[in-house]
RNA sequence: CGGGAUGUAGCGCAGUCCGGUUAGCGCACCUGCUUUGGGAGCAGGGGGUCCCAGGUUCGAAUCCUGGUAUCCCGACCA
């Protein structure tokens, strides 16, 4: 295996290529014989097994329960909030027909024209209308609230342009969707989730998240508000990274689902309803990687130390195997997870390679060296550092050296994404940024979506949010010169 | 859906302009020997509907027509 990264340094304008080669190389995930799709492989899948867990035990500590909603929607369900059918009209894959036939002129299987549908399926692009049609026979009296369901499903999207990870037809997510008896209640719980994201990107994967509304324009189709979490590739491109909607009455009237009060009254139920995608695995890749391949943060990693035996003959490969094996049982019992690498039919400088395009935090190196003097060669992926350390009290040693990494990580894209900030104050200063440094910008809007549309024709660059804690001050817009209240985040995006 | 490009071995490509033995190279794969503290070397070997369908020709990967798929740039979007 002849795996040869690019130099990422010679392929900034290109970083995109870069990124989709390191995705396949790595091993996370290539792309299928069927249009806009995706393999995720199992490496790639082991990461996303590993996120889900982290995920769902957050959803389960802040009340929430599993369900599973039909993957296909009647196309008039899908019709009844107007917003909603808008937002996701023009993207939708369609089943029209329930059989195949032998064609009869002996051309293979065609569709059986007889087996057309009397109501077109839609195969789900989110569940908002199945779960809301589902919801209001679960939902009569003030006593059946809240309900907080999170399904984890499969949704498909027809997008016009797929990308690994970032935009596949057809991806992997989870979608929270409650109902409330308040508004209060209903906001409270977005705000909840978002934050729960917020943790997840930030405890786990490592990467710096800013937590904030996005602008009308951006909004979900059907919500009243969304919030999102912002990511900042390093290539200084945006990436929306998740999303908590409050959805207020809108698919409560759509879907006529209403409760009787403790006073007797009936009154339309509040929504929300929230998701993160298997698009946290490309933000992943792109917040952290370097050239030598992945650098994924410990909490996520499948293999968290790879263990690799230096040797001459069966002889000493069978005693290395045997003491790593030892080293191994040490590590394992403190919950981290190991792989020794005894195969003989490739080199350990190969190893070395392979485990760093993987991104294996930790790599091992033992040889007859170390046997002797009761060292071992150990190896971080963050800072690419090699050190030879006792193997006494190893165990230990490797559980916080993990904990740093992980730290360092998440310390190395905050400090790069902090520097990739920019206040401006005037549309000169706005172009050269975008231009000539990219990142978040940091500048006055005057709250129109006309102005957000003008400046992204513009430039490309949308609002990305308006952070939770932006700056209160008063100020003129960079494009129109009206007043402002507060700073926005501008930005080019995936 | 517009503009551009590309389909040749598992992967990456050359050959196509200007038709001509048995279609070639690198990596990967298989066998053997030698190697082994950072992606091994040598020798031998296996693997191809040259995207598909027509057409031109004594002869097509190569020329012509029509399809189709993929990628890139836009528009769209998480």
């Amino acid at each position: 295996m002849a795996v040869e990264l690019k130099d990422l340094t010679k392929v900034e304008d290109n970083y995109s290529k870069w990124y989709n080669e390191l995705v396949v190389k790595a091993g996370l995930a290539e792309n299928s014989a069927v249009r806009g799709c995706m393999v995720i492989k199992p490496y790639g899948y082991a990461i996303w097994e590993k996120m889900q867990r982290v995920l769902d035990d957050m959803f389960k500590a802040t009340g929430h329960e599993n369900a599973y909603f039909p993957l296909f929607i009647p196309k008039s369900f899908f019709s009844r909030e107007a917003n909603h059918v808008e937002g996701f009209a023009k993207e939708c894959a369609v089943v029209t027909h329930y059989r195949l036939m032998n064609d009869p002129e002996g051309k293979g299987i065609v569709v059986d024209p007889e087996a057309r549908l009397e109501e077109e399926l839609i195969v789900r692009p989110t569940s908002e209308t199945i779960i809301w049609n589902t919801y209001k026979n679960w939902i009569t009296s003030y006593r059946d609230l809240p309900i907080l369901c999170n399904q984890w499903a499969n949704v498909v999207r027809w997008e016009m342009r797929t990308r690994l990870f970032l935009r596949t037809a057809e991806f992997l997510w989870q979608e929270g969707h409650t109902a409330h008896a308040t508004r209060e209640e209903a906001i409270a719980e977005t705000h909840k989730m978002v934050h729960v994201y917020e943790k997840f990107a930030q405890e786990y994967m490592g990467v710096p998240v800013v937590v904030g509304h996005k602008s009308p324009n951006e909004r979900f189709a059907g919500a009243e508000d969304t919030l999102t979490i912002e990511a900042l590739m390093q290539d200084g491109k945006a990436l929306q990274s998740g999303t908590s909607h409050f959805l207020g009455q809108n698919f409560a009237k759509a879907f006529d689902v209403t409760y009787t009060t403790k006073e007797g009254k009936q009154e339309y139920v509040w929504a929300t309803s929230w998701g993160v995608s298997t698009r946290l695995m490309g933000a992943l890749i792109m917040a952290h990687s370097d050239n030598n391949g992945l650098v994924l943060p410990p909490k996520l990693a499948p293999i968290q130390v790879a263990m690799v035996p230096i040797y001459k003959g069966d002889e000493q490969l069978k005693e290395m195997t045997e003491k790593l094996e030892s080293i191994a049982a040490e590590l394992r019992a403190k919950g981290i997870s190991v792989k020794v690498d005894a195969r003989d039919n490739v080199r350990s400088g190969f190893k070395f390679a392979e485990y760093e395009l993987k991104g294996v935090p930790v790599r091992l190196a033992l040889g007859p060296r170390d046997l002797q003097n009761g060292t071992i060669e150990v190896a971080r992926r963050d800072t690419l550092s090699k050190e030879v350390v006792s193997q006494e009290g190893i165990a230990d040693y490797i559980a916080q050296l993990l904990d740093q990494i992980q730290e360092n990580i998440y310390k190395k894209a905050l400090d790069y994404r902090n520097s990739m900030i920019t206040e401006v104050n005037t549309w000169e200063e706005f172009i050269d940024v975008l231009e000539n440094k990219g990142g978040f910008i940091s500048a006055h809007w005057d709250g129109t979506p006309e102005t957000e549309v003008a400046i992204k024709e513009a430039t490309k660059a949308t609002i990305r949010c308006i952070p939770l804690d932006a700056k209160q001050e008063e100020g003129k817009c960079i494009f129109t010169g009206k007043p402002s209240k507060c700073r926005v985040l501008f930005a080019r995006s995936y």
